[in-house]
DNA sequence: GCCCATTTGTACGTATGTATA
DNA sequence: CTATACATACGTACAAATGGG
């Protein structure tokens, strides 16, 4: 791995673990030159992907100021994934995966993905149960052309990591949507919904690969009282 | 401004009037370093502004991609507030200023905003109309001690603009939420709801400034069927 | 399969500017 | 005024990925 990330998480972890408590300064970056043995622009780079996680906040002059970030503790912000977010919670949850076939792209499809109409793809539909209720339902759709195989066991875990570690894809960026929407026959269907849900907070995403290539288009609907989203912006200075 | 500031901005006008077109190659590094005359580091200093705003893709060997900017056309992400929001699209639309006082925070405020029980802090309720109707409601605190003056039209304009431009604020970062709730009587009779309006969306923001003080606490209550939050979001490598 | 030019990624060094205390 | 700290900018070198010959 590379210098500056290795020392991004090894600050990470200190900060984490409180050998860095919030509101304290961080060891100039002079000082962290000679800790970790390197060069100065490297240390930079490790503090930049602090400053971007939230976890520190710089001033000229004054130094790298540690955050609070246990105030912060669902970040589904920055492309994390259902799987991923369960590892940091303690919910009990399950996965029930309802549809898994191959089908063509529609013309409804490929005007929301710029797919070809006729290209072939994955068809994902999957519950997911918290505590015992479906309250989150989502839907995927993967391209055959990317993903040749999706067996069972791995939809039914995460398919991000499948993805990553099996298949080596690149996952670079994605477009996310959030919405609110009525309630349909099939989301009905297959979510546990209170009597008085009339809507569902449907997140959109698309998905690309380092090769600008979209390879995924998701529609994930969630109940009413179950969403929660939390993000932490930087100030883009205009 | 910084030269790589001004070369980000001159590359982002480029993109934007297909100067270079969305899957086509930006010059090389190399390239660029001519053409704008400075080093490699501030032309990537440049770039990486551009990957992060999701103009680019980079890749190693090949070169940075233009990546389609219209279909992502309602930027909400990185901080940018209702005002802002505005100049970008061109809808007819109104603020109304309810509430402009002077209050002490209290110890609800200060469970969720870190302030001080008794600290003086403005309270602004704020009636978006789009369209004629109220379907944005903004409640705002805002810390007495660093905004000593709030006058009536900085409130109905851009409170941002006020505190940036002539205040000399830094506004850094921004911890948000959003999360469905049930309408309360205060919510039912500032906005304009429809009869099925049982819930509304709420986002809640917690706005820091480069020193890491708090200085404004926010709900911001949407119509459901009016709102929409749009994102691009990088894959952070684990 | 291999070499080679091109392109981006990482890393180091140095110098100067600016904000803070 | 001075020392310290971060910000910007330039230069250099080498590594790694890409694509063409």
């Amino acid at each position: 791995m590379n210098k500056f990330h290795e020392i991004f998480l090894d600050l990470e972890k200190k900060i984490l673990t409180n050998d860095y408590p919030p509101q304290s300064l961080l060891p100039s970056e002079n000082q962290l030159m000679k800790i970790y043995g390197v060069s100065r622009e490297t240390i930079r780079k490790a503090l930049n992907l602090l400053t971007n996680a939230g976890y520190i906040q710089k001033k000229q002059g004054k130094g790298s100021f540690v955050l609070d970030v246990k105030r912060f503790d669902f970040p589904l912000s920055g492309l994390t994934s259902f799987k991923e977010l369960q590892a940091n919670q303690h919910i009990s949850n399950q996965t029930i995966v309802t549809t898994l076939e191959k089908e063509f792209v529609t013309p409804q499809l490929s005007q929301v993905s710029d797919w070809q109409v006729g290209e072939e793809v994955w068809h994902l539909i999957r519950q997911r149960r918290i505590d015992g209720e479906v309250v989150i339902l989502d839907k995927d759709y993967l391209l055959a052309d990317v993903i040749p195989e999706l067996p069972l066991e791995k939809a039914e875990d995460s398919i991000y990591a499948y993805f990553e570690d099996e298949l080596g894809l690149e996952i670079a960026y994605a477009k996310k949507e959030i919405e609110v929407k009525l309630i349909t026959n099939e989301i009905q269907e297959l979510m546990d919904l209170r009597p008085e849900d009339t809507h569902v907070i449907v997140v959109t995403s698309l998905v690309f690969l380092e090769d600008t290539t979209c390879f995924e288009y998701t529609e994930s609907y969630h109940r009413l009282d179950k969403f929660r989203f939390v993000e932490f912006a930087r100030r883009r200075k205009i």
